[in-house]
Parts: C-alpha cells; sequence; structure tokens
DNA sequence: AAAATTTTGTAAAACGTTTTAGAAACAAAA
DNA sequence: TTTTGTTTCTAAAACGTTTTACAAAATTTT
C-alpha cells in the first residue's frame, strides 16, 4: 500500500543534526521557519542546507516531540473545550465541528463534560490550565465567574459560548440572540393561528432562559394575546409539568413554548403521557433540539443555536486571540428555524 | 485600566524546595510518594519533613508541570479515544463515559473524530501518537490495520470497539454479540406477531452489519418464517429506500429491519414519505439509534450498545494494560433494547 | 568506641526542544 | 591588503521534572 517509512519510536532532532551533518540549532531553525513566497525557508541555514536537513527529517521519520517543545516554549498548540455535556446533539456537533478547525489550524482539542455543574467546571479548568492549554472556548456553567477570572489572570484567552456570563470583561462571546428567539417563538405559533401561547420553564437564572421568556412575552404583548408561563421547580418538574400542561389547556392554552432543552424532553414526554395531539390539542416550539424531523415526523418547531456558527466564530475568535492579531468580542447570532410540518398520510 | 492583572508565576518544584529548605530531588520524590496504609508517605523522607513539603506545595499552590514530567517520564497521562463521529450520541455518550472515568483515574482524554473514513483514522493515529498519549480506545475504521500495528510497535496499548478488526492480534476489544442482536431483532417482531420479515443495508464489508444480517436470517429460518434482505448502493440508499420498503410491503413484508444507524435513519424517513403507519402497516426494528421514545412516542424498537458498559469495559482494560496489571481481550457484550411502545391516546 | 547498618537527604545528569549570543566563513568595500 | 558587512552556522543555556548514585547523619551492633 503506502510505502511511508516505519516510523521509528526515538528519533530526535539531535539524529537528524546527526545524520545531516549540522547542529542541533540550525534543524530547529529550519523546521520551525516560516517559508517564503516561493518556499524558501526563511531562516539563516542557507536553502541547500535546509532542503537536505528537512529532506533527512523526513526520511529518518522524525516527529517534534510535543513535551519537549512544550516545556520549552511554554506553548501546548492545544485549546481546551468544555461544554455542560458532550453526548447532547448541540454540543456534540459544536465541538465536532471546532476539533475540525482546529485541527486544520494545528491544533489538538480537549474536550469535558461538567454536567452543568460549577464545581466540575471548576475542577475541569484547573485540570486544563495544569495541563497547559493555548486558550479556552467554554459553555459556562452560573457562578464560574471565578473560574473565568483564573485563566485570565494566566493571560490566557477564553470564549464563552451558548450562556452569558454577565459583566465579565477580556473574554469573547458568541452568543444566540435569545430575546430574538423568543419573539420568533411567538411569531412561529402566531403563524399557525395560536391565540393563547403559555410557557413553561424550571426555576432559574440562567440569562438563556429568562432572555428568551421575555422575547416571548414581549412579542406576545405586542400582538395582543395573552400569555401565560409558569415556573416549576427544578427537581419536580418531570412531575408537576403533567398537570400544569393539563391546567393550561383548560384554560384556553392552544400553544406551548418550552425554553430549553430539558424543558422540551420533559414537555413532550408529558403530552405524550396526557395523550395530547400535536398539534391539533396543542401547538409546540422546542428548543436546543437535535432536527429528527425527517424521521419522527413531528409537528412542532424547534429553536436552535446554527452549531456550526457557533464553532466557526468561537474557534476563529479564539485563534485571534492566541495569535495575538483579532481581538475578543462579543458576537450575537441568529437562531435557526426547524418548523414543524406533517407529510400528508 | 491602571489595574494590571496579577499573573501568578508558575511556582516550580525549586520554589516548593527552597520554601521547605530542602532539596529539588526530595520535594519530587515526596510528591511522588505512595502512601502507607496509614497515610504516610512511603519515600526516603521522615514523615515531619515529608508533611512539610505536601504543606509547602499546597500552600505555595504548586502544581506539577505536565511537559516537563511528559518529558522525563514518556508518559503523558493522557489517552486517546477515536471515533466516527462524536456528534452521533451514542458515541457521545460512550466517550463522555470514558471522560469521566479517566479523569477519576488521574488521565486526561483527547477525543477525535474520523466521519469513517480511513485518511483520517490514520491522521488522528499519527497526530495523537505524536502527541504522546499512553494508550489508545478507538472504534476502528475498515482497513486501518496498518494504524493499529504502528501503534502496537510504540507498545502502546489499543482497544477498539463498536467494530472489529478481524485477525489483529494484541489487542482489546469490547464488542456487541451481533449475531445475537440480529436474531433478537425478529424475536422481537415476532413477539409482535410478524410473518415476513426484511431488511435493508447498503453494500458493505463491515462486519458489524454483516453479522446482524446473519443472525437476522438464522432466526428467520430457525422460525420458518420468510426473509427478504435488499442490499443499496451505498450513495443512493437515500433514494432507493422508498422504492424498495414500497416493493417490499407490495411483496406481504409485514416487518422490517434496518441494521445500523444511518439505515435507521434513511429507512424510518422513507417510510414517513411513503405514509406507512407504524406498526400497522409495517413493524421496524432500527439499529444504534437514541432512544427518544418519551418524547415521540414511537412504535418501533431499537437494538442498541449500552454505552455505559462499552465504555466501563474499554476504559478498566486498557488501564490494565497501561498500568501492566490486567491484560487485553475480547469482551463480547449482550445488545439492548428498546421496545416499541404507544401509550394510549 | 569503633564498625556496621539504616535512615534521611542531596548533586547532578538526563529528557528533547528553542533561542540567545556569538563564531566562522565568505564576499564586498576601502 | 585591511576593513566592513553579510551570510551561514554553532555552543550552550535554559524549560521543570525524575531518578541514579551517592553523602551525611542517625542508629544499631559488635
Amino acid at each position: 500500500m503506502s510505502d511511508r517509512p516505519i516510523v521509528s519510536p526515538d528519533v530526535t532532532i539531535r539524529d537528524v543534526a546527526e545524520a545531516a551533518g549540522v547542529s542541533i540549532s540550525l534543524v530547529s531553525f529550519v523546521l520551525n521557519a516560516r517559508r517564503g513566497p516561493s518556499g524558501e525557508y526563511l531562516c539563516s541555514a542557507s536553502q541547500k542546507t535546509a532542503e537536505r536537513i528537512v529532506e533527512t527529517a523526513e526520511r529518518l521519520g522524525y516527529h517534534r516531540n510535543k513535551a519537549a517543545t512544550s516545556l520549552r516554549t511554554g506553548r501546548s498548540d492545544t485549546i481546551g473545550v468544555i461544554v455542560s455535556d458532550i453526548s447532547n446533539t448541540c454540543f456534540g456537533q459544536i465541538c465536532r465541528k471546532i476539533e475540525k478547525l482546529a485541527t486544520d489550524a494545528g491544533y489538538l482539542t480537549i474536550f469535558a463534560s461538567t454536567d452543568d455543574r460549577k464545581e466540575n467546571f471548576r475542577q475541569l479548568v484547573d485540570k486544563f490550565l495544569y495541563s497547559g492549554v493555548d486558550g479556552f472556548i467554554v459553555a459556562p456553567c452560573n457562578g464560574v465567574e471565578d473560574s473565568i477570572a483564573k485563566i485570565l489572570n494566566r493571560r490566557l484567552p477564553v470564549v464563552i459560548f451558548d450562556r452569558d456570563l454577565p459583566g465579565v470583561e477580556g473574554i469573547g462571546r458568541v452568543l444566540l440572540d435569545n430575546e430574538k428567539a423568543g419573539r420568533s417563538a411567538v411569531r412561529i405559533l402566531r403563524g399557525q393561528g395560536r391565540r393563547h401561547i403559555g410557557l413553561v420553564r424550571y426555576e432559574t437564572d440562567i440569562p438563556t432562559i429568562i432572555a428568551r421568556e421575555k422575547g416571548c412575552r414581549d412579542e406576545a404583548a405586542k400582538c395582543g394575546i395573552p400569555f401565560t408561563s409558569a415556573i416549576l421547580a427544578r427537581e419536580t418538574m418531570r412531575r408537576d409539568m403533567v398537570s400544569v400542561l393539563h391546567n393550561a389547556r383548560e384554560e384556553g392554552v392552544d400553544a406551548m413554548i418550552f425554553p430549553s432543552n430539558a424543558i422540551t424532553v420533559d414537555g413532550l414526554s408529558a403530552i405524550n403521557e396526557l395523550g395530547f395531539a400535536i398539534p391539533e390539542d396543542l401547538a409546540v416550539v422546542g428548543f436546543d433540539q437535535e432536527d429528527r424531523s425527517e424521521m419522527f415526523n413531528p409537528w412542532f418547531s424547534f429553536v436552535n443555536q446554527p452549531t456550526k456558527l457557533v464553532a466557526e466564530y468561537s474557534f476563529r475568535m479564539l485563534l485571534g486571540a492566541i495569535k495575538g492579531d483579532g481581538q475578543l468580542e462579543t458576537k450575537i447570532i441568529n437562531p435557526l428555524y426547524t418548523l414543524g410540518s406533517r407529510i400528508k398520510q
């Protein structure tokens, strides 16, 4: 198949230097040299020796020892990515895309999941810091401002996405326009002829969810239709959901908005359990859900983060900050809509 | 503005040594010492100095520099995990669990996705090798035996899961009993009163899929019911699926098995498009699908990898191999069934 | 009290790289 | 020729650990 040379485990820069008959330093210079417009090596070696060195390195199967480089330079060419749960499809997609971008830029990516618990977040930040990442892309938990500060103290760049940390300065942000997402949810339901809109959420101070609710409320007010929201205790949400939905329908609510992933799952389960038909009994807009419409043929709509965009903006911004060009800013992106549809049967 | 951030200079082992009034070596010995039954430090330092050193290290906020340790010892306390797509829920869950186990064991995990393309797989193995991982857990693509050999050449342990690489020796395996999974799929459908079972797959030599089909065929033969299988070209599967399912039904097929994730997605889409009712027109068993039954209330069944078990066996086996105790073996696990159910409406 | 042994500690050499400061070698200018 | 500049290359000092091979001190044995 491929006639590549067998990579022997320990070819060092010294071996290359000896084989090429030059000093270690020169090998290092050449191997780290930037290339000129016509491919020439921009370093203090003559083109002839430079080429000989590169060729020798290749022939011997030399690969830079990352630990040594990292020790010497303080760089690791690694970025750390922290999310609440990488097995959540939305985060999985974002991580996947970041990984690809990072790879193409010569970076290694390490991922970790927090379960949305700040103690875990803190621990992971420490772990990543001590393993020497060059920068962070994180979906923060609430109350992790101190961890972010710790990163910034080390002069490492941070980009956050998915959820804001209001008041924190010196970081990059890639965030959904959540109020807009809320307004859109209401408009979608209005477009389906709905006249009384409900929203269920758990008790929280997560800005994302609060903003979505605000957007919904504002838009409903603007349209002059009734808007009812219910707030459940986080622990008992699953249980309480059934009675809340039951009552809402009794009160004439004909459309529900579930403003986060977890709420959407519980909400749809409850609707299933109640035997409500979607959308005949209740129209639905869910958030942060994977699009499975083609398989499951649902009649409800989703509002999502455009995962590809989030990944691209986040990584670009971080890379800029690491390299020194480019700066950390706040990027507000538009939500992605998947409108419910049912294929005629 | 005028407040310059306090960059805490990294505190090294030397700082600890000075602060504690001992030599660098002693600090290293103490900090790497194993603990005796009553918590004493098993090294050539007296308990008193050992405690003083540990306390000093903590007070100064010392953290081992990983690059230096890695350079010196050749260990990195990092494992590499390669899957085809981390945004696939099944793989996401496995990765998540591996990450947790690895963290608890003091290891860092780096993940990467191949898109099931062997060139990518090779590249990632190289990348992980050169960044010095201590071991691999991978869901291999077909035809990557050479990459595995490369790892083994470096004396690093490998555990594969999800898909077998027949004939490769010296590696650990955590695999589903795919024939059994196939047999179970048929039995599930039999239990629902089905009398003519069909299966669609794309053209492939992936052992996983072949084994599942064999299991189905065997069980159907054993039960004495007709079994029809269709093999589509990979590229046009999505398109062809509709006509295949249409014809199958004409021929009296009353139950379909889709023996992999991608096939299941395309199959269900086609069924949606055809407007077939599940299970009235066609009963279905899908493979490798996320369980969304509570939300979507489907009337079909899944056969899945038990993600938690796969992760646990894989990591345990790898850790054993890294540490030197424990050995690489082949572990065959039972598939996980999610039986279709519809809540009365 | 001397010798032997054990306990407690240290100096110094790696590990493989980058990078500073400067040395040769060579060419151009005086 | 000498001087001055380039171009091309090198020696050696880090980076922060671990670990080998001893040294010094304390303790026990003779």
